[in-house]
DNA sequence: GTAGGGTTAG
């Protein structure tokens, strides 16, 4: 007699805890469950498998989620754009650039649409990998493939600029940003505003926070950082002091605002 | 029929 056992699908709303637990980073808990059904002989599907693969690079297990990509495909599972977009993301992200090309080349070879999402990692991987005339490249290859370039391309290729003292270039695509029609975000802003701090421009880099507030982009934690961080540094503590009372009421500072500086401060003086 | 994706700094 033939016996074949039935294959169930995971309820809902254990898919529901498993990307939630992902996306909270808890990528170990998230998948203890889906081992747990899947013991059980549950089938999961495509979405689980992606945020499962999307989740554990970002907890420094990169080669977790190359497994559990294998294990998706041993189940003949077909992964699509999103779940690539997570594979070159993490190799990028864990600085596994040639691997992330050759998934890129990949999906261009077997018509799997390729986003603005690749480019965006790639261009950032690249940049922090001092490949910057490479990231350079990929940014202008790709209106020429169809490919719409968003904030995340233009601040990716921005920050690489910024971060090997080409200033003028950021800027240049700062401008050329508007141009196009890209929104320019408050990571822009913080990005622009720490690469023009450390080339010493700190005037520029307090007209862009003005300009910044002018345009209502509310800024974050992290801009806070970069405009304080600047400014102590370029002596005019008064005047970061002063921006940070102006910015308590709208409850958008670290609570370690102070402390940052005076950490700043300290690190700067003991040499 | 459902569910999945990316950026600043340290």
């Amino acid at each position: 007699m033939k016996w074949k056992r039935k294959v169930w699908r995971f309820p809902h709303a254990y898919s529901l805890v498993i990307c939630g637990l992902c996306k909270e980073g808890k990528s170990v808990e998230g998948y203890a469950v889906f081992q747990n059904l899947a013991r059980k002989g549950c089938k999961a599907n495509v979405a689980i498998y992606t945020a499962l693969i999307d989740s554990f690079p970002e907890c420094g297990n990169a080669g977790e989620a190359m497994k559990i990509f294998q294990r998706m495909k041993d189940e003949e599972f077909e992964p699509d754009e999103v779940t690539y977009g997570a594979i070159v993301n993490g190799l990028c992200k864990t600085g596994k650039l040639e691997k992330a090309m050759e998934y890129f080349q990949l999906c261009r070879e077997n018509w799997i649409a390729v986003n603005a999402m690749f480019y965006s990692s790639l261009i950032d991987g690249l940049g922090k990998a001092g490949r910057v005339d490479e990231a350079e490249k990929l940014f202008e290859e790709m209106v020429d493939r169809g490919c719409t370039r968003d904030s995340y391309c233009y601040n990716a290729l921005i920050d690489a600029f910024s971060k090997c003292g080409k200033i003028d270039e950021a800027l240049m695509l700062f401008r050329r940003m508007e141009d196009e029609g890209c929104d320019q975000t408050v990571y822009t802003y913080t990005i622009l505003i720490n690469g023009l701090f450390k080339e010493h421009k700190n005037e520029e880099a307090l007209k862009l926070w003005e300009e910044m507030i002018d345009k209502g982009i509310t800024p974050t934690p992290a801009s806070f950082r970069a405009l304080s961080i600047g400014l102590c540094l370029s002596g005019k503590v008064a005047r970061a002091c002063k921006i940070l009372d102006e910015l308590a009421p709208m409850g958008v500072l670290p609570d370690t605002a102070f402390e940052d500086m005076i950490s700043v401060l300290c690190k700067a003086g003991s040499h």
